[in-house]
DNA sequence: TTCGTTTATCGTCGATTAACGATGATAAAT
DNA sequence: ATTTATCATCGTTAATCGACGATAAACGAA
């Protein structure tokens, strides 16, 4: 069907879902830790850094800044971002937490 | 354009997004917390848990064992589903790394 | 063999995404 | 008042995703 049905799972399983959703592609990937290395970025710097077109780039900080990851000042013309220090510990948080669930070698199966 | 650009980025960053996509969207969320709880699970009681149909339960599966974290053993006519533990340490490992970059208060801008 | 159970796959649909170029908006500089 | 630089947004195209029902395949049991 066409309707999604992320409304039927769990605050926190949605909250994971968006943070994750928005590391899924590599762009947005190499935005963060160019950010991470530099603290801060305009956004020309971003695009001579990579790949892809200055309005992709605009998208993908778009869709970072949804999701609460990253933060954009406007200065004079130009646009500095930065990570989002709040988004960060919590996407830090929410994953490790998820990523810390051990799990055992396998009760019935041969897994 | 219709052309991803997912090939000009770096083998981590690449990485790294497939990981996130998989953990990008809540019933995948959802299916690797019952599988850590449990140690494994055959799809059938994934699909009683979950508020999706059967087929999509599948598919998700699928893209899971695609993305590395879960394993399915075929026994008999059902499949036992577990984490995969290689794929689940290496997306510690690099969600980790990654989230681990502690971006200081920024340089140049407000942020 | 045939039946019931379980899971995977197929086909379909609407929605979303990724990407681009072109255009628009804003602020500094001339 | 123009120009220039920078970034965002719009419109478009094609690919991918999410979801479902229906069907197929695999298996154990009768």
């Amino acid at each position: 069907m066409a309707f999604h049905k992320r409304e039927q799972f769990t605050a926190a399983e949605q909250e994971i879902a968006v943070i994750a959703k928005a590391l899924g592609h590599p762009a947005r990937v190499a935005i963060l830790q160019l950010l991470a290395q530099r603290q801060s970025c305009v956004c020309g710097e971003l695009v001579m850094e990579l790949p892809i077109s200055q309005s992709t780039v605009s998208q993908h900080l778009k869709e970072l800044k949804a999701a609460g990851l990253v933060q954009g000042e406007v200065d004079g013309p130009r646009v500095c971002y930065c990570i989002d220090r709040a988004g960060w510990d919590r996407a830090r948080q929410l994953l490790g937490n998820l990523l810390a669930e051990l799990p055992l070698p396998a009760a019935g199966c041969a897994c």
